[in-house]
DNA sequence: CCTATTCTCTACCACTTGGTAAGGAGTGGG
DNA sequence: CCCACTCCTTACCAAGTGGTAGAGAATAGG
């Protein structure tokens, strides 16, 4: 039956923007409960522990995760065109909602027990990757390599130029939407000549990719 | 005049360990004390509150580092020989002194104050490495884009690949010496491919480039 | 020997933390 | 009307937090 207030969903978002942008440790429950205009209870209501609270973060927020660059991926055509997609899927979560890359990085930084859950949720993403990775690479379209490594590097490569603020800062780019639509198309150009061998036709034209 | 003990010395390496693994905040004083054997306003003693205690380590492990990679490049010769003496320099203290990364993720992820810090006394490399960049693009070594843009990938691809352990462990790689030197491998080649123009002669010989 | 300095200690504190216990208000069904 | 259930509350707590105050031990210099 339809529960009659929304406030479990309230404190899951309020979590997840907090426990993604300040870090777990730094979250407290009364200060969770303030924002929330809640007791602390309430919270301990629905989730019986800050662990579990963190769990249940968790578990949404790499199933949202996986389930948006799913989608995204899907909608692109084969080759390249995917791992383009996927660029754009991750920089768009970067602006509409930072703290969902920022938890993930969170979550793999927590140790073991949460990391696995969220690779748990994680793993069809993982799988499919790969799968497309030697897929592409038997079709000669991308360098062949060991496509677990190469997925780490990818990862990498793609979620710290979508995160990492201060870095960027440091190195005399502000962050905004300008520099973030310069700094998606560098990586695209990157990722291209990384993955793809022989000279990649380099198209002029920005995006129009669809036939006609 | 010399200090009677090490005891300084002896807490701003616990701190970096703490600080470097489990993070600023899920480390207590406390802990910190009963890991030296020592009384926690000892080390207030020396350091007159977490949060400078923190900006200590901050300020020597990022000298640490700089002084570390910067000798590492400066004893390649000049082109891609350089990124790969970087990328051998941090799988090695990624080895040697994995708190030293984990402190520059949790660094730049504690919000300016300490990422500032961190990044001034990085920017001597950062400059040297825009730098060099720049040089090898002019000279038509490596691919021409943007500098800075590019440096944060391969900040983000090298530090990743080296720091990822619950990534690599949720892919299915388990972390170890005999992984870490596959994974340098990969990343060398991926970073070659994304550098460097044309077909790179693609050494079969695995590393033997001195020519002979 | 005396004194100043360096270093570490004991004793304490205000505050915050995550969490327990239990009760009360509203609601829906019998 | 009453019972059971959902939801949120007040009241409270033990443990831990960063930090202050100040004393005591050791050493070096005069």
């Amino acid at each position: 039956m339809a529960p009659r207030t929304d406030t479990r969903e309230r404190v899951l978002e309020a979590a997840l923007l907090a426990f993604g942008t300040q870090g777990f440790d730094a979250t407290s429950l009364d200060q969770l409960a303030v924002e929330l205009g809640v007791r602390k209870q309430t919270i301990l209501y629905y989730f019986p522990s800050k662990a579990e609270l963190l769990d249940a973060v968790v578990d949404r927020s790499s199933q949202d995760l996986a389930g948006e660059l799913v989608r995204a991926i899907d909608g692109a055509g084969p080759g390249f065109d995917r791992i383009e997609a996927l660029v754009r899927a991750v920089f768009r979560l970067a602006l509409s909602q930072p703290e969902l890359l920022g938890l993930i990085r969170e979550a793999s930084r927590l140790g073991p027990h949460t990391a696995s859950r969220l690779f748990v949720n994680l793993a069809p993403l993982v799988d499919q990757a790969t799968g497309f990775l030697e897929a592409e690479m038997t079709a000669g379209r991308f360098r062949k390599t060991d496509a677990k490594l190469l997925l780490v590097s990818v990862y990498s490569t793609v979620l710290g130029a979508a995160t990492e603020v201060e870095v960027l800062r440091a190195i005399g780019i502000e962050p905004s939407l300008r520099t973030a639509v310069l700094r998606r198309r560098q990586i695209i150009e990157f990722l291209r000549y990384a993955l793809v061998p022989e000279a990649p036709a380099k198209p002029r034209t920005n995006r129009t990719r669809r036939n006609g």
